[in-house]
DNA sequence: TAAATAGTGGACAATTTTATCCAATATAAA
DNA sequence: TTTATATTGGATAAAATTGTCCACTATTTA
């Protein structure tokens, strides 16, 4: 469905949501323990969600990356798969085909529409912050 | 959402499934040349499905690829997507985790499962026989 | 101002996926 | 039985994705 990076990307963006609410920064080495994965590889995810105003990254010590309010209020995990994966998953054809519209469809279009839109919709609608809660609350988990 | 490998498959049966329906064979060239794909790697997707008996293929002139009246009425999208993607789609942890499921879910994982749910039900009732009636119709396209 | 810390950026490596090439096999028709 | 045709299987190659390494920059604290 997402790429690994898009996958990690979500998985770390919860981990510093719900690290963030406990007013913690936390290290790379942090986020990477959290949600079990390559350090050095996740460093690159969070540099593009930080550019992507999805997080706050600190230098120096006591730096780290974080969460303000705001973001927390506003970030949806459709924010986050844009950031890394693009846009690919509503435009693209299910089928791969360049272009597929109503006009000239492949022929599974109108299924992976209604699908596709509803993926959209939920992650259109779904916060960080609401997941970061319920990691929180021990409700979910972020590595096994 | 799919792979390569697996968005070539449905074409190519979709095209082979409505060339059968007129009770032609189609060869390797024919069937890349209709979903435009790479022939070579398209071939060995064909020799996944053959092995699959999702299609025939049939060696030496007058041979080529081929799906049966029974093939016909039988074979949904789930054969080809799990002859060829295998079944990572329905059980798959949508954030990677190698373990997730109610008892320990990720923190999307009732919001996947709506989903994937949705995905599954949708193709394992859509016949490719469906699909290949229409593009006979002219209703769909297989490239572009 | 020096030292220690933490993210950044760029080059590089491994793996997986996608794609190509060609000799071998099977088969139909002449 | 020879020839032509079409798929098969194996080896390779190219491209994309995933993952690593290391020197550099920024920043805090002593």
């Amino acid at each position: 469905m997402f790429s690994k990076a898009c996958e990690y990307g979500i998985r770390a963006s919860i981990f510093i949501a719900e690290q963030s609410l406990l007013d913690r920064k936390v290290s790379l080495k942090d986020v990477a323990e959290a949600i079990d994965s390559p350090a050095a590889y996740t460093s690159k995810i969070l540099q593009k969600l930080s550019r992507n105003n999805i997080i706050n990254s600190d230098k120096g010590p006591t730096g780290g990356f974080s969460m303000g309010k705001k973001e927390l209020e506003k970030v949806k995990l459709s924010s986050i798969v844009f950031a890394i994966d693009g846009e690919s998953i509503y435009n693209g054809c299910g089928l791969g085909l360049k272009k597929c519209n109503e006009k000239m469809p492949c022929p599974v279009h109108n299924q992976f529409k209604m699908i596709r839109d509803e993926l959209k919709k939920m992650l259109e609608t779904t916060t960080v912050l609401s997941l970061a809660v319920d990691y929180e609350k021990g409700f979910s988990f972020l590595k096994r």
